[in-house]
DNA sequence: GGCGCCACCTAAACCGGTTTAGTGACGTGT
DNA sequence: ACACGTCACTAAACCGGTTTAGGTGGCGCC
């Protein structure tokens, strides 16, 4: 038989469709005994409610949706997805909500239109900002729910779009006072694309490191997160008449490529020129030299961006029939503490260490 | 204004709803000019169709699923996924079908039931494969639509349960083939688990090329393509009194841990020690030296599985009614030029070179 | 003993579509 | 001129839930 649905279980039990709804949402107004006969009768012809009608009359499609703004070939060696996708899903699933995924290759517009036109999710995700990205406006405008993946920089769009997400730039710094410390005086970055806000913030840490420290700020490369864009910004840095003497990459798989033309030019690393990563990849601590990077808990911020997300769906009951906003206390569901993300941190390897010509002048006794 | 509904478009254009329904969906029984005009009011109310009350409706949810039975952190590095997602989300997006993702970690037999018995899907994909697997039967008993990826090996579960996917077997004959090319005599393997299939038919295929060549089947080690275990695998290997000259490894991960290692150890790759991978990940071509690996086309796969899914799905029109079956024409679906995914090939590069003591028998003049 | 009230439940409307049955006008054949 | 068929469309049922408005019975109370 196909699957029961409401009305069966109704006739079974004797009741009316009305109470048997009743009964399975907690709702007052059915005796106990009754209800308690109610939820036997449907357990025991294994009756689960439909997403899809439930979703039409509550106007609720209990599903959110992550938009993959990227091509397919870019997608290939991401370190971000997987890891943040397993994050999400343990939230979402267990508060019954699905995960709806959508590559926008190009016009990511469109498809966050489509989502909430066919209204299919009552939530988005959005990564990968951009600096004057035009999503959070466009969400707005939609008066779509939305979790910005990213650090929180005080800017605000509308009453229902947030950031979620740690700052890359601590960790950074931490990287590059690393260097420092081990007598580094020409750091080089290789940055991510300076349109992308985690390009633009590592590249700004690296630099407001060396500017305080009184260092050269030394040669950037502006890269496009890809091997192959490392493997061309290492080779243009270690071409330099003053070669740098240690690289900070703005992700391990440009590290990793760079790491990888250093070897084929005979550039001992890490005696020679030191380098360092940023998302501690699985490969990251089994390459030779192994990889000194910046570890994040992806998986962590995935969870805590799906609890930031249904936060905000649950946050306003209804919307546009305008009733509920005479209270103004939507402050009750902002309790940040489950939604803090960890902090990214330094993983010292074996890819760093002290700048071959010592121009280290003691700063230790 | 919120949403216009088909209610709104039936009382701007003065008829009723169902012509509505009829002129959106191509139907007979509307005058040309009254469906053009439809057309013209729902357009310039910006109306677009609510994908939940057509589910519900038509017993349909337009959305796909993709279960991920894996751990978090195993999800982490993975070379699949990503691509494998983008492809399907290229067919499916252009068919107007959802993708939902769920990952079940233990449980996926459960995550399966859920999604069925909340009718959130059509459909489903089942990656990573083990063998005797429970769940081509569980997908058939429920009468879910399903794609298992990976070859298809001639198995029969029911109807609407169906194999889409390359062989890796003939690549990874070539790999081998292409070392006993360069007179190795000693290679050995680094498996994935034999319990998943692909892990099975690699090794499979590195020992029949071995077995056929007349060669000693070298040492295989049984990991489980993390570069934990990958590293771990080569370390055993490199033990060995009677070292291997070649090492097949089952993906590109372990390979480049196992590089490392032998890095590590001060055994020269490739003069020393050639080794394969297989994926060819984006980092592969950038390793020192680069990766002989075999590559796949991961999107095209994924685009070709979206495919074969949205056939079975259209494929019977409506399921436990029984009328439609006297027919037993579902074979105008059938054709497979579109659903076919190109082979995976052996790029060869630097890891790989002529084994070190020359036994080499001269096959060429 | 009649009143009101509360607890418990039923009937019906509703969400936004699809689909079937039915209706009126018009053209056609004999 | 009349039955008949077709076309174009409307009205209403339906998908499977939720929610609101009503209705019934039992009880306490004056």
């Amino acid at each position: 038989m196909a699957r029961p649905t409401i009305t069966d279980v109704a006739r079974a039990a004797g009741v009316s469709k009305g109470a048997v709804s009743f009964a399975l949402n907690d709702r007052p107004g059915i005796s106990s005994d009754t209800r308690r006969r109610i939820l036997d009768v449907a357990a025991s012809m294994g009756w689960t409610p439909s997403a899809g009608a439930r979703a039409l009359s509550t106007s609720r499609a209990l599903a959110v949706g992550l938009v993959l703004a990227r091509a397919p070939e870019v997608l290939r060696a991401d370190a971000f997805f997987p890891s943040f996708i397993a994050g999400l899903e343990t939230v979402l699933s267990e508060r019954g909500h699905a995960l709806l995924l959508q590559v926008a290759e190009r016009d990511d517009h469109a498809a966050y239109r489509r989502l909430v036109a066919e209204g299919r999710v009552d939530g988005v995700l959005v990564t990968d900002l951009h600096v004057d990205d035009t999503r959070p406006a466009l969400l707005a405008e939609l008066d779509l729910p939305a979790v910005l993946v990213g650090p929180d920089l005080g800017e605000s769009w509308g009453p229902r779009q947030v950031a979620c997400g740690a700052d890359d730039a601590p960790a950074v710094r931490e990287t590059v006072q690393h260097l420092l410390d081990l007598g580094h005086t020409r750091i080089a970055h290789v940055a991510g694309p300076q349109q992308l806000v985690h390009g633009r913030s590592r590249r700004g840490a690296w630099e407001q490191v060396l500017r305080e420290a009184g260092v050269a700020v030394g040669p950037v490369v502006e890269a496009d997160f890809s091997a192959e864009s490392g493997a061309r910004a290492t080779a243009q840095l270690l071409d330099l008449a003053e070669r740098p003497t240690a690289i900070v990459y703005a992700n391990d798989l440009m590290a990793t490529a760079g790491l990888g033309v250093a070897h084929e030019r005979g550039v001992d690393v890490p005696t020679e020129l030191s380098i360092t990563g940023f998302d501690d990849t699985e490969i990251a601590a089994h390459l030779r030299p192994a990889l000194t990077t910046v570890r994040t808990d992806v998986v962590a911020w995935g969870r805590a961006a799906a609890r930031r997300l249904l936060q905000l769906v649950d946050g306003v009951s209804t919307d546009s029939t305008g009733e509920t906003g005479e209270t103004g206390e939507t402050g009750e569901n902002g309790g940040t503490g489950e939604t803090d993300v960890p902090p990214a941190r330094l993983v010292v390897r074996a890819s760093t260490a002290p700048a071959p010509t010592l121009t280290h002048q003691g700063d230790r006794p």
